[in-house]
DNA sequence: TTAACTTTGCAATAGTGTTGCACTAACTTA
DNA sequence: TAAGTTAGTGCAACACTATTGCAAAGTTAA
């Protein structure tokens, strides 16, 4: 992915594309995956974990990415669509692999309606499948 | 729930009911919701944390209590049904109430079932709903 | 060029989860 | 029962994740 490209992308959901915000956006996108906070901090030593900490709750907050929270122990996060806000449509089902600890989104995958008991209202979801992936079968 | 019956049905999945596990079991059980290792901590000050940490490990290892992973930064631990061996038929949606933090079993919500795409195998599930429950409503 | 604002780096801190080790309680068996 | 063995507990230390205050550096606008 090209890096005006990213910029453009950035400025489109409002925040100001610095280098750095660039960097872990096209590490995110590239991964194809969901990547922790120290994940992408061993990707690139230089960057200050703090500045990556924050570059991802500026993303957060902007629907740029979304957090997984997949029972690894740390959350991880994966690059939104374009038109995503993060709404309980937007929601999928993420794949964590319990071999090689890879999560994926799995974005054919829509979050299932749920039909609550009475007093319930819900807006946001998190499923996640445990298994094994293609990869380490 | 009365101490023997709690010795009862630890006996009965192979761990041995000391004073302290049954403390944590009892206090599980009557809670009615998801319990964190804090959580548990702060409700017997006297406890040592890793021996309630080591409880509720022997109580997952042998199904007695299954672990919730639910976003709020620490895992949370439920009363498994008797029958309950934490095998993909036993697992149900919990919802984690944003207001009040509480995370309850829903156990007349089972997990869907999913169909994943081709070469991918699955053994286990967590579908947690972040809304807001009655109580807080 | 100065002033105002934003981003980054660094250091410190809180919180969760986990383990080694020594002590004690419980159980086993001669 | 007494000695030997095993299991459980408390304490302290530690690893790791997440988060923040503050000062320095960079950016923007007047
Ligand atoms: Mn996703
Ligand atoms: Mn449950
Ligand atoms: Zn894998
Ligand atoms: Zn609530």
């Amino acid at each position: 992915m090209e890096n005006n490209e990213i910029e453009k992308k950035l400025e489109s959901k409002n925040v100001k594309p610095t280098a750095m915000r660039t960097l872990v956006y096209k590490t995110l996108a590239e991964s194809g995956k969901a990547l922790s906070l120290a994940d992408l901090e061993q990707r690139f030593e230089k960057v200050e974990r703090s500045t990556i900490f924050r570059a991802l709750k500026t993303f957060e907050e902007n629907f740029i990415v979304h957090p997984v929270v997949d029972g690894s122990g740390s959350v991880k996060y994966a690059v939104c669509d374009d038109d995503c806000t993060c709404n309980i449509h937007d929601l999928h089902v993420h794949f964590y692999c319990t071999r090689c600890g890879r999560t994926r989104c799995m974005k054919e995958l829509p979050i299932p309606n749920i039909k609550l008991p009475e007093g319930y209202t819900y807006d946001n979801a998190q499923f996640i499948i445990n298994g094994v992936c293609p990869r380490c079968d």
